[in-house]
DNA sequence: AAAATTTATTAAGAATTATTAAAAGTATAT
DNA sequence: ATATACTTTTAATAATTCTTAATAAATTTT
């Protein structure tokens, strides 16, 4: 269950806040001062920050910053100033969003979700069992390769070979690196990775879009040609 | 430069959005229709997506779907109708928020701003491997050069000299250091050097404002001229 | 101002590295 | 056990990059 600590030196607003993420299904805390809430991201991991910026005491910027500090999450500034400079100082400070006071109970909601899906979206990107750059598809579960959605029959050499590459999108790897990491033996000519390179090419890569070389070094994995 | 793709079939709107990214450095490409859009997101990359969720042919919604499958930046909605509901679908559908028209124009720039500053938190960007001195750009993972952020082709030789020299900003090295270095051994011609600063500087630096010539000590890769 | 020294430029051949194709070896399935 | 598919090796060819060496230009010294 996903985790949300509310800050807000106002009861009534704090407990409206909680009280409409609760029924989405989200678990909360609420502080009432900046205190207390850094107090608790030292003891808990949150998956989201609501946070007023008008408080007594360590103004909502200046907490901004020291939780942006401890915290990877995504924060939400809940402000009764609609003032947009104030929005913008907010935002330079490390605040993903903002919702003004009064707000509709529907957006307060929506945002919240909206933030907490993006999260889960580039979490699962880190540690996913499929890879997709550009128009190819890896699945290191199904050992199943697509371009465009079509199935690419691969080899195991190819499919590992192709799997190494993507994992280092963007990094050269020399032939005597991927040949230890894909072949996992210092034994075995060299020259084998370039036979393999060329027969994943002509599999899916016909005009070496994707995977370059890299002269003198050895290859690597694009997304874009220029890039 | 961070590539913003604006996607709006009302041309005063697209113009103005450009406008008002562009003012703050961002590089921006309009599509009037989606079926345009979904074109250059095949052949470019973008960091953040501007849509207009009410167009005619296929609609926003539609199209935040096809172009999310394809696509990992963010997407934010623009949208003349306040409704919630809608709101609400464009989200479950892949946005990750909404702007209403008439939209502030501070309050897109924030928008954008927050999201492509979030993003990069994301990405936990590792630049130890990047050396950028004044326009010029290495990679050393990548082994890529940008000069402007324009790639610039370097033979393997170019590209390591260059690395040394940028790894030794400011300091005059003499060309038998640079061999040593560079070349990694003691025999052969000291004046290769000499040939290879030439190809470097004719592709990168024609008016000799980076790699400087000391008489009789050697060369010094510098920022500014007068450093 | 001329000579000497150092650096820059040029181009061609040498060397290195990459690609390709085909043959030989190996494992897997029928 | 044989056929099939896959993997590795080898060797020839192609492409790229590097070095050499000769000449030109620039700078310093005499």
């Amino acid at each position: 269950m996903e985790k949300i600590l509310i800050i807000d030196d106002d009861i009534d607003i704090a407990d409206l806040e909680s009280y409409l993420l609760k029924k989405e299904g989200f678990d909360t805390l609420i502080c009432n001062t900046g205190e207390d809430a850094l107090e608790e991201i030292n003891k808990e991991r949150f998956d989201l920050i609501l946070m007023d910026i008008m408080m007594p005491g360590i103004s909502g910027i200046e907490l901004c910053a020291k939780v942006r500090e401890k915290v990877d999450c995504s924060i939400i500034f809940v402000t009764a100033k609609a003032n947009l400079v104030d929005k913008m100082i907010g935002f330079e400070i490390g605040a993903d969003d903002y919702i003004t006071k009064p707000f509709e109970n529907q957006e307060l909601v929506s945002r919240v979700k909206a933030h907490l899906r993006k999260d889960k979206r580039n979490r699962k990107q880190n540690n996913s069992n499929i890879i997709k750059i550009g128009e190819i598809e890896l699945n290191k579960e199904s050992f199943e390769v697509k371009k465009n959605g079509t199935k690419v029959d691969l080899s195991t050499r190819e499919f590992e070979l192709l799997k190494y590459l993507m994992e280092n999108k963007g990094i050269v790897l020399s032939k005597s690196q991927i040949f230890d990491s894909v072949w996992g033996s210092n034994f075995g000519e060299i020259s084998t990775v370039a036979v393999h390179i060329k027969n994943l090419r002509d599999k899916l890569d016909k005009d070496e879009k994707y995977i370059i070389t890299v002269w003198g070094y050895g290859y690597k994995f694009v997304r874009y040609i220029d890039e």
